[in-house]
DNA sequence: CGTCAACCTGACCAATTGGTCAAAAGAATT
DNA sequence: AATTCTTTTGACCAATTGGTCAGGTTGACG
């Protein structure tokens, strides 16, 4: 899903990669921070080092930029999930997409929080995602997710609502991280902490569906 | 918490009031949708069918209103909190603060949005909340849980990462309507949807911690 | 009824901001 | 070296928007 890396032909091409790549990592820090129309092109010139007309060349309007961020965290995220098909088990499968998708909260903050605020806002930009790629994606997990259920190795549950609680969950840690520090005593979590949280999670998500683990507790 | 309901002390109190809730109901609607920046005074006058000065009459500036909106919505969710209190067995408590806190995503949606973008963008206008009142308020039912723990009545967990996935699940269902109406075949959770998602969510929560339940399964 | 305070409103303004453009600078190619 | 294509940039503009204000209207109250 996600593009492979491949060598820059030229000098050329190797400045142009590196410059969008900074406009991009810059521009969905400001949008993460301020929102769609909070977030100025000037922000982010500045943010980025170039000058605002720069940006024009590379994004001709601010709902382009915006919307190749948005969509950077929603393949990552797709991607999340390959252990639905690799793995054959309940467990592993859904142990490991919890994990891969705490890491990305951690990982990619700021991208979460850009597509939380575009779907909290009714998804103006991105609707076409949800209704085509999204469907797919979530239809054929839940196809998944009911052949477990069928086999009896996990308790009976709504699919459905069992990957909304895995999405809300995982990305409440990148959304709200403001939050959660702020209940930290004002800092981030730290390593230990973010293992501890994503054990927690994993834990009750995995027990509250019945999986029947290999190592017990 | 949530100062009660009196009544006006003449025709002009009364319609002070109706203006008043006019105006944060039509405000908290507008914010919810387009975020604070993009949310215009102008929107919010044309949704209230009142001229924009009007507006500043009541509300001084922009950030004056958004204030009362956010807090008003964290004040509900302060209340939902009192089975803590009242119910002694973590089944009762917890159960009945899940149910409550899905009832408040249904009746209050726009609310939740608001604060969910609040909090996404660092809590810039209600930062000193979450330092005072939210933390006490998080302190007082984490010793709460904290002792269930030690009675043996629910499972070891972290009572911080159980708050965190209470809040998340629920709010989820509010903050992520658009999405989760996108794959309900575009249309929003009707009664009997909104019920079995409550259950299903309380369900593997209070299972996922081990909750010693009355009635089983 | 008369007075006063609360309330309402159209017109206006200063500041911000997405986007444009023409001209300059730099790389690639012949 | 000359030519061509890509990239960079400062200056600029039209549109939007939060907030103001002077003057009008309405209800409360003696």
């Amino acid at each position: 899903m996600l593009a492979p890396v491949e060598k820059p032909k030229s000098k050329r091409e190797g400045l142009r990669r590196e410059t969008l790549a900074l406009i991009l990592a810059t521009a969905e820090r400001i949008f993460a921070d301020h929102g769609f129309k909070g977030a100025t092109m000037q922000a982010i010139a500045d943010g980025a080092k170039l000058p605002k007309a720069n940006l024009h060349y590379y994004f001709p309007t601010k709902q382009d930029l915006y919307r190749q961020v948005v969509e950077r965290i929603f393949n990552i995220w797709l991607d999340a999930a390959e252990s639905f098909d690799t793995q054959a088990n309940p467990e592993e499968a859904l142990g490991t997409y919890i994990r891969k998708k705490m890491e990305i909260s951690r990982s990619h903050p700021y991208g979460s929080k850009v597509w939380a605020n575009e779907v909290i806002h009714g998804a103006p930009i991105i609707h076409d995602y949800l209704e085509t790629t999204l469907r797919e994606w979530t239809d054929s997990r839940i196809e998944v997710i009911a052949r477990w259920e069928a086999e009896g190795l996990i308790d009976p549950v709504d699919p459905r609502h069992l990957l909304y609680m895995i999405w809300s969950t995982t990305q409440h840690y990148a959304d709200f991280s403001h939050q959660i520090a702020t209940l930290n005593g004002g800092v981030p979590f730290n390593d230990a902490q973010w293992a501890q949280a994503t054990e927690c999670v994993t834990n009750i998500i995995l027990k509250g569906i019945g999986v029947k683990r290999d190592a017990p507790n």
